[in-house]
DNA sequence: TTAGCATATTAGAAAATTATAATATGCTAA
DNA sequence: TTAGCATATTATAATTTTCTAATATGCTAA
């Protein structure tokens, strides 16, 4: 695998490297949502959240289509749920073993 | 989910967002290897190699084991491979999009 | 013991990410 | 048309990540 590549998949990991994100993300797993039914549900800054929510658009991860003075978001890509869901079993393995070690 | 889970899952997530890392873990796809026989597989100086080898092992995906004078790192999570393979899709995917578009 | 190899650690500079605050844009309803 | 809501953009400061260079550690063999 070329490093171009790799730096493309870096990327993909990239966006979805921060709590907040994955917090949107699964916001989405119900179905498009409303940028304002999103921010409530969110504790950070509406301009942060949209920051976070151009992240996840730049990396081909969500989409966003206007209707009327509202934007509403959706995912693209499904395969991001199965990607959260790994990463939680290795976090989950790990904390196992910390338990285990006390 | 709370916060806090997501953020350990970011991490999780960070610790696969550089090229260089990627790379690594497909290097131990064929089983355990010395740190002697990536370095020359990559193009990092040595110690930003060790640098990111040890970002893989704190986040509890690689692990390592002392052999004479040589360090051998092996895989704990494989579930890691899935990840890439996931994200690589997405990259495809958006490759592909971008091909149409032209 | 000491020289040299294999790897890790540290310090510091450069680059990237994140958060906040302020402002801009675009739509809708009065 | 203008006021106000919904969202995006921008500037900037703080933090984190990354890389390089230098040094440290620990093992092995002469």
């Amino acid at each position: 695998m070329s490093y171009k590549k790799n730096q493309l998949i870096a990327y993909v990991f990239k966006a979805l490297a921060h709590p907040t994100r994955i917090k949107i993300i699964n916001l989405l797993k119900n179905g498009p949502i409303c940028v304002c039914d999103i921010l409530p549900q969110l504790d950070s800054e509406q301009s942060n959240t949209s920051q976070h929510l151009s992240v996840l658009k730049n990396q081909g991860i969500v989409e966003s289509k206007k209707e009327g003075s509202k934007v509403i978001y959706s995912i693209i890509n499904k395969e991001v749920y199965e990607m959260i869901e790994l990463a939680e079993k290795i976090v989950l393995i790990k904390i196992e073993e910390i338990k285990n070690s006390l």
